[in-house]
DNA sequence: CTCAACTTGTTTGTATACAAACAACAAGAG
DNA sequence: CTCTTGTTGTTTGTATACAAACAAGTTGAG
């Protein structure tokens, strides 16, 4: 099967090589940020006071912040999903941290907001997130951390 | 509420002031790290030919390369959950992906490995995933990227 | 050999995350 | 006003992701 003619040897040589660069799954992108995530949900978990996901604390916070939201902003505010969003609200509604009333102006929105538990949460979780994000790039110099930090977000 | 008082205005001063430093949720690795898993998902969706999450790619591309393993090892391969792999397994095993076996040497083992049409898929996913790479670090320059995954890499 | 400790795989339950389809409503062009 | 278009919220289905509890098998200390 080896018909290397000299008459083609040249050519061969001269085409761009197609290199076999090996696919190393462990450097690519998408393997390496899930593994970061999970990290960083293992340190979430383990520092956070209440029962509370990191999706629900972004949630909380963006809330503590906006005061009163719909539900379909509140959701492009943290990133989520109208779907995902809704499961949120529902799960922290139960808990008592957040409420929702339809919008007296339009009757397809549903308006959501801390409850007086939620916005004491709300604060009382402060400390634990700046230890959190302070855990998780531990590993990394102040310089490192600024640097990851500004590469990542011209990813999103 | 203003309660300055002249006497107590030098200790002020000298005690370590606790600023407030303001909490701003985008800035956060954990808020961030999710946006751009999201991007990338959306990347990979796009351009892998099968329907192929970036997990069941990321299992057949591992056991591409390992040839055979079983269900555990191979989660520990690829970061997952006991759980989590056997649920992905499944799912490539109904796709006529991967199959199953025993293994004779160890009861509780079960081996895993690709089908004929695993391994085909296994290479003929190989440019789109490169592609999706190339594409989740498009706003990067070359550097920029060495780079993020170097920090990145810290931070497993 | 025997038993405790560990490993492997399974099952159940909870929580994102998103696509797709749907109903109800709002807003604007005509 | 009417009708089209777009928005909002809901529901269903699929796919991670992991904790916790469990059964079955393996291994090593004694």
């Amino acid at each position: 099967m080896a018909n290397n003619s000299k008459a083609h040897s040249e050519q061969v040589a001269t085409v761009p090589r197609k290199r076999k660069l090996p696919y190393v799954l462990e450097d690519q992108i998408g393997f390496v940020l899930r593994q970061v995530s999970q990290r960083h949900v293992v340190i979430f978990s383990g520092l956070i006071p209440e029962e509370l996901t990191p999706t629900q604390f972004s949630v909380i916070n963006m809330l503590d912040r906006l005061g009163i939201c719909s539900q379909n902003q509140l959701g492009r505010f943290v990133a989520m999903d109208a779907a995902t969003v809704k499961g949120v609200i529902f799960r922290l509604t139960l808990k008592g941290l957040t409420q929702t009333e339809p919008d007296p102006n339009d009757a397809r929105q549903l308006l959501v907001s801390l409850t007086d538990k939620g916005k004491a949460l709300a604060d009382a979780c402060l400390p634990a997130t700046r230890q959190i994000s302070e855990l998780t790039l531990g590993p990394l110099t102040g310089p490192e951390r600024d640097r990851l930090l500004v590469l990542l977000k011209k990813l999103i």
